[in-house]
DNA sequence: CGTCAAGCCCTTTTT
DNA sequence: GGGCTTGACG
């Protein structure tokens, strides 16, 4: 058994699953098998005779969880795998929610309890905004939620807030500013315990609450979960800090990983302190360091590290790789925004060609916007894509509206799911009706839900609305009951069909065909709750939907698909081929960052996080102009590309414009440089500046960098030739005509079957039927 | 009550 | 450019 343990580990793995008792710090660079050092570990722990029920592992993503799960399974040989015989694993989150399911009572609030995801809390704030007569001009409801979520992840409550400011100001007196948050946020928590919901936020602290306040809960998780994992340690808030040493107070077995070089979520409260002073914290922990990479090659390491390396205040830490047999990493400096994204396709088709099937490669950029670009040239080039990330699957309206009916008939408190659906599909409940019944809400004292039961008695509304009201009052009711020994598959399909969900979610329109299959796709994922409990069903699968991140859908990767994500999501996976796109300065560093040395600092970590994704070939992408808010606009390369050794790239160019915005050579500024060290932060080119003025102009608004606001001149040596020829269109297709045979990477030979343009219809041998545009698509004729 | 057009502001990043 | 809110009208 142990053979299997130790074996091929190197030592300091080995140390790492040694080191059972006792505070335990590991640093583990990218790639470094910090997943494989955990699992075995763990098994080390259960192979030792220490139950599985006793110990916690904490992850980043539940798909890195259930990853670990499975591994641990076959490390030991478990021939049937349960609950029991394998630890409890999960993201900080759904950790807390089980501990909530079962001990929240203790502190007096119910246990049915939602999850309210970031449209609800959008839509609450609004709505708290609006009772306390705050224009939604002046404070936007994302800002203030915003500012709260920062001190949630601070873990204060809104007297603590307030207790802070007045400390630290001179006067003694909490700044006016700070004195409305917290009425903002106090307002917001109220609304939020009415509603009976918690927010992401919630879940941690509702539980350092529970542990605070309830000793002998605490002191039973103390002695149930005696062996603590946190991974990704380096992302992990003070309240998910506090959490976790309560729990390791007693025991002190406490182990965390992480890599202060991939922290990347300062900006929703992660702290880098909690790793960096770890061994402060546990004077007797054990420190090891994993510096020895399994996944990149040299060159690629050699880059990342290079970019990395200007960012002060690392530990000391030197990553190496035995694989010294790899390519250069490829630069691509393209035209635009849209050749950028053709060009990115074109060269994972290329990939492909050369045997690195599809799931092994990603494209990763800076912002969700980005992503529309890579996916119209991928639909174009009839490249099989998965995006993660953007307009998240449960937070599409149709979704959202299934959603809201379950959990109105699962929590009655939850008025903004129940305001959500009373209309949909349409029963001619209109907004004046509404607003008459929550006039009678505020004045009673009494929820939405117990208003519509006494709608008899409300004034001021016409009668057929309010037997409209009561029908849909009994509806709800009537799967109330069914709930209970109805599992949530067979309600929720009786529910679609008993409202006639169907004809509003298609309602002709060609997004409504789509619209309805998301319900179906949702369907689906309800299925593999129906062998449960009724009851349970229900409240798993309203879980599981509330905090399923991005990654976990990677989980599902049947079909070979390029994925396109942000880099956000990346981390803690690789892929054989890597595209990081967008590397302009205002877009990566982001235009938001450009003024912040923590931010930018942040910015380069991401940077590191995503070249170190790459196994075998990376490459980096930028684009010299760029469409964005409607007007065109030039940004000068980013500026981490400058610290990447020359001798381990190869540049690449369409050559259109070749050089004009490179950095250093063609941009000046025709006054001093102003004090910042990005001089060219976003620049602005409208379409008829080809003279060769550029209009600089910070788009921040804030008020830091007030001197850039004055917009200085800046001058730009355009290369006129390349302009005369900007508007040159290759066409590389005229012989391609109806009945022209062709063969493409992924769905092999066909026979065009139409043209219209530069649009044409394949009939592939395989049977499949593609649509085309000659001037993307990697078609090659056969003759 | 629902639809359409004009106008607004926008983009970090996520559980 | 585009998605979303707002306001006028049918």
């Amino acid at each position: 058994m142990s053979d299997l343990i130790f074996d091929g580990l190197n030592i300091e793995q080995k140390r790492a699953v040694e080191t059972l008792e006792g505070p335990v710090l590991i640093l583990a660079g990218a790639g470094s098998g910090k997943t494989r050092a955990l699992t075995h570990r763990i098994a080390h722990l259960i192979a030792r005779g220490v139950p599985p029920w006793q110990i916690l592992a904490v992850t980043f993503t539940n798909k890195a969880a259930n990853e670990m799960k499975t591994r641990i399974t076959n490390l030991l040989k478990l021939s049937d795998p349960n609950q029991k015989q394998l630890p409890v694993m999960g993201t900080f989150h759904s950790v807390c929610v089980r501990i909530l399911r079962r001990d929240i009572e203790r502190i007096g609030r119910n246990r049915d309890f939602v999850i309210y995801d970031m449209d609800d809390q959008e839509k609450l704030m609004k709505e708290v905004l609006r009772e306390m007569q705050i224009d939604p001009k002046e404070l936007k409801p994302k800002t203030a939620i915003g500012h709260i979520s920062r001190f949630k992840s601070e873990a204060f409550n809104p007297k603590e807030v307030a207790a802070q400011a007045t400390h630290s100001t001179s006067s003694g007196q909490a700044s006016e500013w700070t004195a409305r948050v917290v009425k903002i946020y106090d307002r917001y928590q109220m609304t939020l315990r009415q509603h009976n919901a918690m927010d992401f936020d919630d879940l941690i602290l509702e539980v350092i609450r529970l542990f605070r306040e309830v000793p002998d809960v605490l002191d039973r998780y103390q002695e149930t979960w005696r062996y603590l994992n946190v991974d990704e340690y380096q992302d992990t808030n003070h309240a998910q800090y506090l959490l976790i040493s309560l729990l390791a107070e007693k025991y002190r077995n406490l182990c965390v990983i992480g890599d202060p070089d991939q922290s990347i979520y300062a900006f929703r409260g992660a702290d880098i302190r909690n790793i960096m002073q770890f061994q402060q914290e546990y004077k007797n922990a054990a420190a090891i360091k994993l510096e020895r990479n399994y996944r990149s090659t040299q060159q690629i390491l050699d880059c990342a590290d290079a970019v990395i390396a200007a960012n002060p205040g690392r530990p000391e830490k030197k990553m190496w790789t035995e694989r010294v047999d790899g390519e250069k990493i490829v630069l691509h400096e393209m035209r635009d925004e849209k050749e950028e994204a053709r060009e990115a396709v074109k060269s994972a088709m290329d990939a492909m060609a050369q045997g690195i099937p599809l799931n092994d490669q990603v494209i990763l950029y800076r912002t969700n916007a980005q992503s529309r670009l890579f996916e119209e040239a991928c639909m174009k080039a009839g490249v099989p894509y998965r995006i993660l990330g953007g307009v998240k699957f449960y937070a599409r309206r149709e979704v959202k509206d299934v959603l809201a009916y379950l959990h109105t008939i699962h929590n009655p408190a939850d008025a903004l799911s129940l305001l959500r659906i009373i209309n949909v599909p349409s029963r001619k409940i209109g907004t004046t009706t509404i607003e008459r019944i929550q006039m009678y809400c505020s004045e009673k004292q009494c929820s939405l839900w117990e208003a519509l039961k006494n709608i008899r008695e409300i004034d001021g509304i016409a009668d057929p609305a309010k037997e409209r009201i009561r029908e849909f009052a009994e509806l709800i009711e009537k799967y109330r009951e069914r709930r209970l020994h109805m599992n949530v598959f067979d309600l929720t399909r009786g529910l679609l069909q008993e409202t006639k969900m169907e004809a509003w979610v298609k309602d002709d329109t060609s997004e409504g065909e789509s619209r309805w299959e998301n319900v179906g796709e949702l369907l689906s994922v309800m299925q593999k709750y129906e062998k449960l409990e009724p009851e349970q069903s229900f409240v798993n699968f309203l879980e599981e939907v509330a905090l399923v991140s991005e990654v976990d859908k990677l989980e599902d990767t049947r079909s070979d698909a390029l994925t396109l994500m942000t880099l956000h999501l990346c981390k803690g996976l690789e892929f054989r081929h890597v595209i990081i796109a967008g590397c302009e300065e205002g877009i990566f560093p982001h235009a938001n960052a450009l003024f912040n040395k923590e931010q930018l600092e942040e910015e380069r970590r991401l940077m590191y996080v995503g070249m170190t994704r790459a196994k075998d070939v990376l490459r980096i992408f930028a684009a010299r102009s760029r469409m964005q808010f409607g007007n065109t606009q030039a940004n000068p390369m980013s500026r981490f590309l400058d610290d990447i050794p020359p001798q381990l790239t190869e540049r690449k160019s369409d050559d259109l414009m070749s050089g004009v915005l490179w950095r250093q050579s063609s941009v000046m500024l025709s006054s001093p440089a102003t004090s910042f060290d990005t001089p060219f932060a976003p620049l602005r080119a409208t379409q008829d500046d080809t003279a060769g003025r550029i209009e600089a102009r910070s788009r921040s608004s804030k008020n830091r960098i007030e001197p850039f606001r004055q917009h200085q001149d800046l001058t730009v040596e355009f290369n006129q030739d390349a302009l005369a020829r900007d508007d040159f269109n290759q066409d590389r297709s005229d012989d391609l005509a109806e009945g022209s045979r062709i063969r493409h990477p992924v769905f092999g030979e066909g026979t065009i079957t139409g043209r219209r343009g530069d649009v044409v219809d394949v009939q592939f041998d395989s049977g499949e039927k593609k649509r085309f545009a000659l001037s993307i698509a990697p078609l090659q004729m056969i003759t």
